[in-house]
DNA sequence: GTCTATAGAACGATAGAC
DNA sequence: GTCTATCGTTCTATAGAC
């Protein structure tokens, strides 16, 4: 009975956190079209009339899953964000360490599920590609103030910087950010098994420090 | 009658063209599972019955438009790659001019299509976030093998970095491009208006430039 | 080659018993 | 809260007239 604490946290998991947790799982793998309230309750071992007793709609589903996965991470990204500042007192933080705040709670996240890893990372790089017209207004309330906050502190580490390239090298290194979570489970195939994708700290560390090097002479070259 | 000519080249596409057209708009706006066959029969001013005709399914509908769009591109990308080797004598060419190869060829195709010009960014990055079965053999079948010639080239470029961290940069460039041509059409947004989505070639350059800098000094650092 | 009509399956959502 | 059963819709794919 050594599993006996996991099995009685899996088995104690209420209805409405697994029905998240496999909403999640699916939206990850198969995006909004593909998901369905019947693949959600056999993955969440729930009857399909109470994912919809739960929620209401697949929409609201959705909605509330990404709302409860968001919201963490920006809280932590803030949370880094303001313990840099408050190291460098008057001189405004690095770009290394202004982008650590913005990457690093991803890693953060995903070392912390242990079951399916790598789903977050998908998760987040779906968020911007599907084009579902809740998801654009998601992106709006969640990241629209992020984005702007961001642009603040990267103009104050460079204030010799044009604004406009401020904004065209912030852009560049989100989507790489995106980019690599989405593509980040094929690093084995890419690479023919030389890299290994369960090192996430190296991924992290790696993506860190390849957006800080494209933002750092893409800004200089300019100002 | 300005417009007769477009016009007659227009009404003169085959069935077939207009169905692989509005095929690829569609796929790029909703992906392999929003997209319908009703809708891309309406799309391509066709019948219902008629692109079952010609295509036999939507699995092989969807398969011949990614193969007629993705073949070009690769093709001028091995053509800009030998054009710089040639350039370059015994020397390797510069990273620089191996991600020109590599990226550019998106930004002529974009450029070319004058209809939805960013369509072609969305369907390039959409191919990488899919996870339906066949688009996963699709990248095998495409991607691997140009994968494996751009390792070559950047090794024979860096030979005193380690193999996996060719590998590993590699794939983060990959990754960026992707991520860079599928949040494009949101730059505006998320800059408030200050970098204009429209100018292709500024795009192209930059992510050129960063995707080179963020390789060059990631694996300058660990050799 | 292109149409109408429809078969057969899967979808979101709900009614109503327990 | 959780179930069975089902409604109404929409999908892919095909049969068959033209």
């Amino acid at each position: 009975m050594i599993s006996s604490s996991s099995q009685i946290v899996k088995t104690k998991l209420s209805t409405r956190k697994r029905l998240i947790n496999a909403t999640a799982r699916l939206f990850a793998q198969h995006g909004y079209n593909g998901l369905t309230m019947r693949s959600v309750a056999l993955e969440a071992n729930a009857n399909l009339a109470a994912a919809n007793y739960h929620f209401g709609s697949k929409d609201a589903l959705v909605l509330e899953m990404l709302r409860e996965r968001i919201q963490p991470i920006n809280a932590r990204r803030i949370e880094l964000l303001d313990e840099a500042k408050a190291r460098n007192g008057k001189t405004a933080p690095s770009a290394r360490e202004i982008f650590h705040s913005l990457i690093f709670p991803i890693g953060e996240e995903i070392a912390r599920s242990s079951k399916s890893r790598w789903s977050l990372a998908q998760l987040v790089a779906r968020t911007f590609t599907e084009p579902v017209s809740f998801i654009e207004r998601m992106h709006q309330r969640f990241f629209s103030q992020i984005a702007k906050l961001y642009h603040q502190e990267l103009s104050l580490a460079y204030p010799h910087a044009p604004p406009k390239e401020i904004h065209w090298h912030l852009h560049l290194a989100v989507s790489s950010m995106l980019g690599s979570l989405a593509q980040h489970r094929r690093l084995g195939d890419f690479t023919e098994g030389e890299c290994n994708e369960e090192e996430v700290n190296e991924m992290i560390d790696r993506l860190i420090r390849f957006v800080t090097h494209g933002f750092v002479k893409g800004v200089n070259a300019s100002s």
